[in-house]
DNA sequence: CTGAAAGCGCTAACAT
DNA sequence: ATGTTAGCGCTTTCAG
């Protein structure tokens, strides 16, 4: 018997190109039990003639062992996410476990749908951003019987296990930095945060530090869409409009903290002395700026390097462990739009 | 018999629990065939309250199916790549299939590791960028009888179908649209390239165009690693210290383009007037800097939403139809960088 | 060291 | 409208 038409090839047909078993064939593929030289050269040589690739649907059916792990996170032109997978990746790469991504779009629904597609494949693990999910994904989860790393953010109650940092935290010690360099008339200007719990987050612990020192928000905007640095442009333009006596803006990312930054400098506006500004994420990208602006590292690479490994340490125990708590400690970068005034 | 063990719920558990047969079930979960309300309804029911999540690993083993597409791509840190993304989602969205991406680094080897692990998940197509492949990672391409589309770059000999822009042609159209200003002394900056066979063929396009204009390229530089920004701003501060008698500048991306004109900007250099500048991609991100930078759109998002309606018109049919070939046409954007002299 | 048999959980194709 | 049967292509398990 020879193979006549297109369909794909089968371990049975490097079977009878090499007059080896199946069963033979499927050892010395993947390197398991022992197989004499002769006979593994003669498979390798029919199985790479014939260009076999296996078929890894029928292997994991048939083995209950699939080498995927899902990663569920809301975006990817965001900056900081890329850096989250190229941690997961550089951890996963050693193994033998591939990550498989999915986006939200920072909707709980489509985050259900994302989920519940993804679990369809039976991964090994699945490492998913934030720590809030509807219901049905919850229980998802929890249903799985594989390891869960909750990742981002670990202000909340966690499925299973979670690597983060506290973004009520490091609202608090922006506001407590800025306070201790002297800023008194404070605005904030970031996202439309209905979804976005983290920014939302950094965004109470803020004003709360700032509360406690008798010291409030004198203005704020939130904005959607549109390129950031040109948004951070325009509404450190209109705040300072409606309350030209701020001397502090806090931005809540780095990249409309820099559209800012670039429409001051413009202006001449002395910062840190006049105005001072900080963002948040510790965005790389953005150095080369004509000022380093102030901002926290959100430890993005770290954290996907943590999840993988939690990952990969429990998807090979049977029993299920003891859920980890890692929380990360991120740093202030005073950087140029920061300083004692 | 009921459940008592953690292993994953299956079809056959839904259907005690519901009393039909595993057969109806599987088709009200698939809504396909005839099913009664009153069947359809009890099935639901029980899938919901036991929390089953169907297992697509033995669904696609049977049916020879799998509504997945992989998608391979150097690099998601790039700014490019995501949008592309973003425009595959868009289409497929609406289809049932999914994307998943595997990442190559810019690496023939890890390329063809990627390819040969992705198929053998038995996708129903490739989306694989550029046109520049190992031997092998061909063959496998062209053995998997899926529809395959490579993307971003038109200039050589594709697999199966394509869809992008030349290159070569931006290079050229750049060159022209330079000379035709009234620029002179051209400088390129651009990232090392032994690998990025698109940023080679747009600076042979261009060194070509101005060569046939009798004007050499006077200086160039290309880094590898680090921010872009800062790296554009060195590289720019450097070119001038070696060549101060440049008038343009022709970036191989948008945003070392933005670090040079942020130096220059900081140097009193009047652009575009004693200095040219441009770049390329049309990162929307940057919109926002004190001058617009001359670019020229890459078409990413459009490129995406090319490839995935190929791919969503081929995997329908059973006969392998001709190579579609789609070359778009980017536009430069003049901006505030490249004028008139 | 090699092979034969029995599924993995689902769906195509055929009954009824 | 619903059920029955026979695999999908591989790996596990058990025999040689």
């Amino acid at each position: 018997m020879t193979k006549h038409d297109n369909r794909p090839l089968t371990l049975r047909d490097v079977s009878e190109a090499s007059g080896v078993s199946e069963m033979t064939v499927s050892r010395v593929l993947r390197n398991r039990g022992d197989v004499s030289d002769a006979t593994r050269a003669r498979v390798l040589e029919a199985a790479k003639t014939l260009g076999y690739v296996p078929n890894k649907i029928a292997g994991a059916l048939a083995s209950q062992r699939v080498n995927l792990v899902a990663v569920i996170i809301p975006s990817m032109s965001n900056m900081v996410f890329p850096e989250v997978m190229t941690g997961i990746s550089q951890i996963l790469d050693e193994t033998g476990l591939q990550p498989v991504v999915g986006i939200t779009g920072y909707m709980p629904e489509k985050e259900e749908q994302v989920l519940y597609e993804m679990l369809s494949w039976r991964p090994s693990g699945v490492i998913i951003a934030g720590l809030e999910h509807s219901d049905a994904s919850r229980a998802m989860l929890r249903a799985a019987g594989i390891p869960v790393v909750e990742i981002m953010d670990v202000d909340g109650t966690p499925v299973d296990s979670v690597v983060g940092i506290s973004h009520r935290r490091a609202g608090q010690q922006m506001a407590q930095a800025i306070l201790k360099a002297g800023y008194e008339h404070i605005a904030f200007l970031g996202t439309k945060m209905l979804l976005d719990h983290r920014a939302r987050k950094r965004f109470e612990g803020f004003t709360e530090t700032l509360a406690k020192a008798g010291v409030e928000i004198e203005d704020s905007d939130f904005y959607s869409g549109g390129s950031a640095l040109a948004k951070g442009r325009e509404m450190t333009r209109d705040v300072l409009n409606r309350s030209p006596d701020l001397d502090f803006i806090y931005y809540s990312n780095d990249l409309i903290g820099a559209g800012g930054l670039l429409y001051l400098i413009e202006q001449g506006v002395d910062i840190p002395k006049e105005m001072g500004l900080a963002g948040f994420n510790g965005v790389n990208l953005l150095r080369g700026l004509p000022q380093e602006l102030a901002t926290m590292d959100s430890c993005r690479l770290e954290i996907g390097r943590r999840a993988a490994e939690i990952i990969i340490e429990r998807s090979g125990s049977e029993t299920p462990q003891d859920p980890k708590r890692i929380v990360l400690e991120p740093k202030i970068t005073y950087g140029d739009t920061l300083r004692v005034r």
